[in-house]
Formats: C-alpha cells, structure tokens, sequence
RNA sequence: GCGCCCGUGGCUCAAUGGAUAGAGCAACGGACUUCUAAUCCGUAGGUUGCAGGUUCGAGUCCUGCCGGGCGCGCCA
C-alpha cells in the first residue's frame, strides 16, 4: 500500500518536472506517512514542505501543483492539501475491500514483507549459563528473542536461533565441586562447599538424583573422578532442563552450540580459538605486556585494551567469545544479532572492535535489554517466599502462566527496565493487555461458531461501509507496515501495540455492528471481516509466541 | 570520574523529524430481554526534567546541566 502511495507522489512530481513547473536537483524521499488523525485521511506526504527549500516555492503551491499530477487512479478516492503543505490521501473503499480478502485468503502468510531478501540472519539469546537455573531475565530474553526471530521471518529473512552454551570455563568446575560436595553431604560424608561455590538448593537436588540413580558408589571414588563424572552428568541436567522449559514455552532454538567446540583440535592441530588468535595476531592486533597477550582494542574505540591470553597461559573469558562469533560468520550469515542484558554493555564496544579487526565488522548488532525487578501488590520481591532463594524463571512461569509472563516482558521496548507486578500479571481482568486481545479473538471464534455456516468466499465486501468496519479494515492494512517496522528496528514491543489496536477495532466494531443479522448478504461480508480479523489477530499473536484461544 | 540506557497526565507506557502529544490502568458518569460486559461510550487529567541550539517544523536531532538505572577485573 505503501509503495503505491510513493509511486504515484514520485510520478506526479516526475510529470510536474517535464513540464517545467518544477525545478529539482534530484527526486525526492516521497516522504508518506500514516496521518494520526483520521480526518487528515488515509495517508498523507510531507513532501512539498521538504521541497520548499530546493524548489524555492511556497510549501502549499507546490502541494498544489504535485496534485495537480496525480491521476486518481485505482487506489485514490481523492487529494486534498491541507495545513502547511500536506497532501492527504483518501483511499478508494475498493482498496480495503482488497486488504478484508487478502487478510483472510492468505492465512498466516498475511503481511509477509521483504526487507530481509531471504539474506541469513542469526539471533543468538537467552544463553544461560548451565550452572544454574534460568531467571526472569533470561525470561525477558527468551520472550523478545522468540519474538524478533519470529518477525524477522515474517519480513523475509533467513532465520537462526541459536543459544551459546558456556560450558567450558572454569565456572563448569566450580559446579560440579559443587555438586560433589552436596553429593558427599548426602551420602554422610564431612564436606564442603567450595569457596564461591554454588549453594543453591537445585545443586542439592541434581546430588539427590544422582543419588537416586547411582547409588553411593561414587563415595569411594577420588575426588577428581567424582568431580569429572558429576560435571558431565550436572551439565546435561540443567541442560535439560533448561531445553525443557524454554520448549514448553514455545521457544526453540536450530542450534545449541557448545563453548567446548572452540577447544577442539581440527585436522591440522589447532582449535577455534588459537586460529582465531593467529589471525588477530596476523592483522597486528596483539602484543605481549606482563606476561600476557593483549587485544589493541582502543584501534577501534575502546577505551582500554583487553587480555586475551592470562599470565598463567589460560585464555580470558572473552577470547573464545572472540573465536565463537567469529565461527558464527564463518558460518555464511550475512547479519549477527547477539541479545544480552544491559548489565554486559561495557562488553558491547569489546567484541565490536574485534569483530571489525576480524573484517566483519557492521554485520553485527548487539541488542541490549534492560533487566527485569520483580514485585508483589507494589512492593519489591526477589526472593521466593517458600525457598528463600531467588525467584527463578521457571516459578515466574507456573505462577503467572506463559502467555501472560511473555505478553507483559515484551510489550515494553527493550531498553525500558521492566517492574513486573506477579499480582497484576496474574490478573484475569481488563487490567491485563493479554486478555483483552485473547478476548477479541475468543469473541470472534464465538460468532463463527454461532453463525453455523461457512464464510462465503463471495462475500460482497461492499457492503462494508459504517465507519467501524472501514475503521476495522484501515486498521487491518496497517499490519504489514508494522511486521515492516519491528523488523527493521529489532523491536517486537510494536506488535502487541498493534494487536491492542487491533482488539480495540474489533470490539468497536462488535458494539456497533451486529454480525448475525436477518440480512443475509450484509451478514456474510460481516462474517468474512470477522474472519479476516481473526486470521490477523493469530498471526500477529503467533508473531509475538502468545496462542490465540478460541474460547475463554 | 568515565561509558551505555532512561526522564512524557496520579500510575504503566506510545508517538519512521510532521498537523490539536495519544492509549491503557486508576477516578467519575453512562450502556447488557440483542452474536461472550474479560466489552463499549463519555468526563476529567500535560509548560514532554531544566536551559540553549539546528530545522519550514523538535517529545524525537545536537550541546550543557539536573535526576534515576546499569556497567567500568588477567571474574564469567
């Protein structure tokens, strides 16, 4: 719709320039809008006040002198200049009938744009560390991750979603000693937690399982034993775990790639990292200072240079960040976009620089979100009243439900912080932004139902006249436009504005428009509205990983 | 101190540099013998933190303040 309205604005100025009423350097950005205000029209430019400058006009005569040039056409109902030099558009009732039919015929793949011209595109989120269970943050990630990666297919990218697993630092150790020590604990043995080991009670319960399957046989095995085999079984725990939750929340990811990958020796001998290391050193990139290998990150905007290499020859956590991002464009991807929580900005400007000195450098965008405080009736939690220990995302999840708890984390624009109220998100009421767009399409299941009969595919749309229904079916034509600009901005938050707008349409229309009326014909292109909204509604509810019930 | 993010009705948030700054919640007043009232309609509520600047046009861009969050390890 969009790009009509460009064409027709760009080939009336063109007409205006042959025949010397205009005089331009170069064409101009068509510059189209959707007006806020309805009665400024369907769409509106602001072209001819862009052009009063170069042209040396008055803003209003070469409004006037656009429209003079502009053929009404199949779209075009009418033109009018209005305010300091705006052109409004009013569409055509023949154009919304076009939306109504396409909104409907084209299932989910209504709306579907192009901007990503089927380029690959990798998102990488969530990413939590296996040593412990996901909190509400990583909830936020994997709800706005989800999301993005399901609007960036819509607008026609080649998606990936891909979650790093850290499983090779020396916090993986620190687990599993851990792990052992509350294993020993239980098998009553004297032990004790490491320093700055994990205490909490979910590492208790992996020794119990252990326990419970194994019996006490690893009792009398060495400690470094005990500690290799406990770190292997804990990992594929919590990966589990982790894999679990995040599935039964709709979140799947193509790929699950493990940190320990960087550390294997290929044919040649050497691993991940220490090519990667070749190759920065190769660019002249590194160089030695206190017995440790540096990373000339300041080339590139940083204010200080980062270790790679510690003095005891271990690598810092950062290099095989390096090698790992580094192996995701080796992998063909044309654009990276790492989701990360606002507490690792300073981490943003690091792994840029590197990227840059490895040649990829613009192809990846990091995403930061901010974190995410959790209250109860307006005061501040973060402790589970029953265990005392963090709330962790999991408990989010059965306390408030997985479509609330999504909805809520992504309706905010991920550099707002997030004040997540469990008693509000927990409310059935029109308090709650879920519901009432849940409701809308609940509502319309329940007149499809009622209506007993099939929508009529030839449905005579132009009956659809009152102001709710044109206002319904605008309001429909936007959807694109919005898939279009979350894309293009990584930024779903949009979309549920948009599903509210849409739900308000709806219910509008519901109150003003009896659906199931003695008039047949009136009835079916009503029925056939309803049923188009119905498909965008889900769709754009699927697009946002929220399910569309159809009775409530 | 330096860096990143944020300051918009009482509250939570919108607003690709465009027209009279919009929604929801809360408050108040209306609408169910009619397809789901988890809904709709109406009223009230604002010097967009402050001060300059750029622009035909600034909540939006630039500079400087004020206020809040986060981060500044050879931790991850």
């Amino acid at each position: 719709m969009r790009a009509g309205i460009e064409k027709i604005i760009a080939s009336a100025i063109q007409a205006a320039i042959e025949c010397g009423e205009l005089s331009l350097e170069e064409m101009p950005d068509p510059s189209v809008e959707r007006p806020k205000d309805i009665e400024h029209g369907d769409w509106a430019s602001s072209v001819a006040m862009k052009l009063a400058k170069p042209a040396r006009m008055n803003p209003r005569k070469i409004a006037e002198i656009i429209c003079s040039h502009i053929s009404d056409g199949e779209m075009i109902e009418s033109t009018e200049i209005a305010g300091p030099g705006f052109i409004n558009f009013k569409l055509k009732s023949s154009a919304f009938q076009e939306v109504i039919r396409k909104a409907r015929v084209e299932g989910a793949d209504f709306g579907r744009v192009d901007v990503g011209e089927h380029k690959r595109i990798q998102v990488e989120f969530v990413s939590a560390n296996p040593t412990g269970p996901m909190h509400v943050g990583h909830g936020r990630w994997a709800a706005l991750g989800n999301s993005l990666c399901n609007i960036l297919d819509h607008a026609g990218w080649d998606v990936s979603r891909e979650f790093y697993i850290n499983d090779a630092g020396s916090q993986m150790d620190n687990f599993a000693n851990s792990v052992d020590a509350r294993y020993q604990q239980l098998c009553g043995i004297d032990a004790e937690l490491p320093e700055n080991g994990y205490g909490g009670s979910y590492v208790t319960a992996i020794a119990q399982r252990i326990l419970d399957a194994e019996g006490d046989k690893w009792a009398s095995a060495s400690s470094e034993e005990r500690s290799a085999a406990f770190k292997e079984i804990a990992y594929k725990m919590m990966l589990d775990n982790m894999r679990e939750l995040l599935a039964s929340i709709g979140v799947q990811f193509d790929v699950w790639f493990s940190e320990r990958s960087l550390y294997a020796k290929d044919d040649g001998g050497k691993s991940a990292i220490e090519k990667t290391l070749e190759e920065l050193d190769a660019g002249g990139y590194l160089y030695a200072k206190d017995d440790a290998t540096w990373f000339r990150s300041t080339d590139f905007g940083d204010d200080k240079d980062r270790v790679l290499v510690k003095q005891d020859g271990s690598y810092t956590y950062f290099m095989p960040d390096i090698a790992y991002h580094q192996n995701k464009f080796s992998r063909g991807f044309d654009r990276v976009i790492d989701i990360l929580g606002a507490d690792h900005h300073g981490y943003v400007v690091r792994i840029k620089s590197a990227m840059e000195a490895l040649g990829n450098g613009g192809k990846l965008d990091i995403l930061l979100g901010q974190l995410v405080n959790l209250f109860r009736d307006g005061e501040a939690v973060r402790m589970s009243k029953r265990s005392g220990e963090m709330i962790t995302f999991e408990e989010l999840i059965e306390e408030v439900g997985a479509d609330a708890t999504k909805y809520l984390m992504l309706a905010k624009s991920a550099d707002q912080p997030i004040d997540f109220d469990i008693s509000v998100a927990k409310k059935q009421d029109s308090s709650n932004p879920v519901y009432y767009v849940q409701y809308a399409h609940a509502r319309i299941c329940s007149i499809l139902r009622r209506a007993g009969r099939e929508v009529r595919e030839d449905a005579d749309l132009s009956l659809l006249v009152e102001p709710s229904e044109i206002g319904l079916a605008r309001k429909i034509s936007e959807f694109s436009e919005v898939v279009e600009s979350c894309a293009k901005d990584f930024a779903p938050y949009r979309m549920t504005h948009y599903i509210e707008a849409l739900a308000a349409s709806f219910h509008q229309f519901y109150t003003n428009c009896q659906v199931l009326v003695d008039d047949a014909r009136l009835a079916d292109a009503r029925l056939y509205l309803c049923d188009a909204t119905r498909n965008v509604i889900a769709t754009a509810l699927g697009l946002v990983g929220v399910t569309a019930p159809e009775r409530m």
